[in-house]
DNA sequence: GCCGTTACTGCAAAATAGCGCAGGCCGCGC
DNA sequence: GCGCGGCCTGCGCTATTTTGCAGTAACGGC
C-alpha cells in the first residue's frame, strides 16, 4: 500500500467517520502503528487533519443536516452498535434497516471482512461504501442498496418494489434499529413501510439483532413486526426503569444482551 | 511492448485508478524495473503523471473526485437539462442514469408533474426527494431508486440486481450524461457498468434523450451503449469545432437539438 | 484527591523496500 | 559487422516501515 493511497484512505475515511482511532487505522490498512502516527503527523502538518489523543479527528465545524436528529444518545448508540458488531461473522450476510441507530452501526462495520450487507438506508450504503476496502482487496465488503420509491423525509427505499427485492436475499441476521420494542407488540415502528420491511427482512433471515437504546424499552408504537420472539436478540444499555419491561421480554424467549 | 504503448498503457490505468504502484507495473507491461521507473520518469517529465515513493499517481489538481467534476461547466450543463426538461410530458415514466449533467438535471425536474423517474443514481433520487411536493399532492412525482450494489468511488447502485430491475419497468424517455457520443461509436462510457446499465435502459423505452455538453461531442470512449440512432436525441451546446461532428451524428439519424 | 494501572505517545535503531546509477546485453537498421 | 537505441542486471544508497523501549497522559478504585 502506498503512502499516498494512506492519505488518501484516511481522509476518506474521515470524511464519512469524525474521529477514527489509531487502532482502527492499524486495522484498516495492516501496518504498524508509528507508520500510521508518522502519516497522521504529515496530515497534520498539511493541515488536513487534527490529531487527538488516541486517534484523529476531522478538521471542520461544518454539520452535515442529517446528522442531527442522531446526536440524540449518540454514545449509548454507539456503544449498542459496537456490541452488535460483535455478533457478527466474517462472510455473512446482513439486512439492516434504516435508522439512526444502524447509521451509526454502519460507521463500526467495516471491521467485519467479507460482510454482504443488504440494506435500504441509503445513508448508511453511502457510509459503508465510503469506508470500505478499495476494490480488489481480499476482506472487501460488499454492500447492496435495495431498490424501491424514495422520500422526501429519510434517506431510504421503500414500498412494494422494496420488499419484492428483499425476498431475493436469505440473510444470516437482520439489524433493526426500530421506534419501540415491548412484550405486548414486540418490535414496533412508527410506519407501515419500515415495520413491513423489517417483517420482510426478519422472515429472510434466520435471526433479528434488535439495536434499541435504553429510551425504547416498552415503548410502543402503530406498526408491529411479525418475528417470532425466539429469534430476536434485544442489544440495549441498562436503566433501572426498564428491569421490569426486559424481564417481561425475556420471559416471551427474547435474549436479552445488555451493554 | 514500444515504450509508446507502454506509456499510452500507464496513463490509460492511471485514469481509472488513482494510484499505481510500481510492482503493480511491472508485472502488468512484464518488463523490468528499470524500464518502468524510466517511463515514469519521461511521462513525469511531461507532467502527465506525478510520481511518490513505490509508484506513481494522477495528476490532479484537486478533487474529491464526484462532487468537484460537476463544478466543470455547470452553465452548459443547466442550459442542457433545461431543455431535456422541456422535452417531457406531465405522467411520463423516465429512466435517469448517473453522472454530473444529470444531477443537475434533477434540480431541473420538478417542474414536471406526475413524473415517475426511475434511476440509478442517489443522488438524482436524493435531490428529486428533497424538491419534490409533499405527500398527498395531486402532481406528486414518484421516485424509484434502482436497487443494486455500490460503490466507493459514486454514488450510485450498479450490476446485474440493477440490470435486472430496469427491465420491471418500461419507461417514455431515457436520460443519459455519458462521456462521449461520436459518430463512429455512439454514445459511451467509461466503465461496463455505466454502459451496461444505459443499455438496458434504453432497451426498456422508447427514445433516448442525451445529454451532453459540447466537450463530449466526438468523444469515444471505451464502452459503447447500445440503441438505434434514430432513437437518439442529442441535446448539446453549440461550439464550431463541432459542426462536423454534429453533422456526422445528425447523417446517421440521431435528431440533434442545440440549446 | 491520590495512586496504580492501562493505554497512548515519541524516539531511535534495525530491518526492509524502493531508488538510481553504471555497465552490459540484445535486436535492428545500415 | 558496427553503431545505436532500448531494456535488463547488479550494487550501493536512501527512504520508509517496523520494532523495542521509555516516558507521559487518561482512567478507575479507594
Amino acid at each position: 500500500m502506498l503512502q499516498e493511497d494512506r492519505f488518501v484512505r484516511i481522509q476518506s475515511l474521515l470524511a464519512s467517520i469524525d474521529r477514527l482511532s489509531t487502532d482502527r487505522l492499524i486495522q484498516d490498512m495492516q501496518v504498524s502503528r508509528e507508520t500510521v502516527r508518522q502519516d497522521l503527523l504529515a496530515l497534520e502538518s498539511m493541515g488536513l487533519v487534527r490529531r487527538v489523543h488516541g486517534g484523529v479527528a476531522r478538521v471542520t465545524q461544518d454539520e452535515p443536516p442529517f446528522v442531527q436528529r442522531q446526536a440524540l444518545r449518540v454514545a449509548e448508540k454507539r456503544a449498542i452498535a459496537k456490541a452488535a458488531v460483535k455478533r457478527l461473522q466474517p462472510g455473512q450476510m446482513v439486512f439492516i434497516d434504516a435508522g439512526t441507530t444502524t447509521a451509526i452501526l454502519a460507521e463500526e462495520l467495516s471491521l467485519i471482512s467479507r460482510l454482504v450487507v443488504v440494506t435500504n438506508s441509503i445513508t448508511v450504503a453511502l457510509k459503508l461504501a465510503g469506508t470500505q476496502a478499495p476494490a480488489g482487496t481480499a476482506n472487501r465488503m460488499r454492500v447492496v442498496l435495495l431498490g424501491g420509491d424514495t422520500n422526501p423525509e429519510i434517506p431510504c427505499t421503500y414500498g412494494e418494489v422494496t420488499l419484492n427485492e428483499i425476498r431475493r436475499y436469505r440473510a444470516d441476521v437482520t439489524l433493526l434499529s426500530p421506534v419501540g420494542i415491548s412484550a405486548q407488540d414486540g418490535v414496533t415502528f412508527g410506519n407501515e413501510h419500515e415495520a413491513s420491511l423489517a417483517s420482510a427482512m426478519a422472515e429472510q433471515s434466520s435471526s433479528m439483532l434488535v439495536l434499541a437504546d435504553y429510551s425504547k424499552i416498552g415503548l410502543r408504537s402503530r406498526y408491529a413486526v411479525a418475528c417470532p420472539p425466539a429469534q430476536q436478540t434485544l442489544i440495549t444499555n441498562a436503566h433501572p426503569a426498564n428491569t421490569e419491561a426486559l424481564a417481561a421480554l425475556g420471559a416471551q424467549g427474547v435474549a436479552v444482551l445488555p451493554v
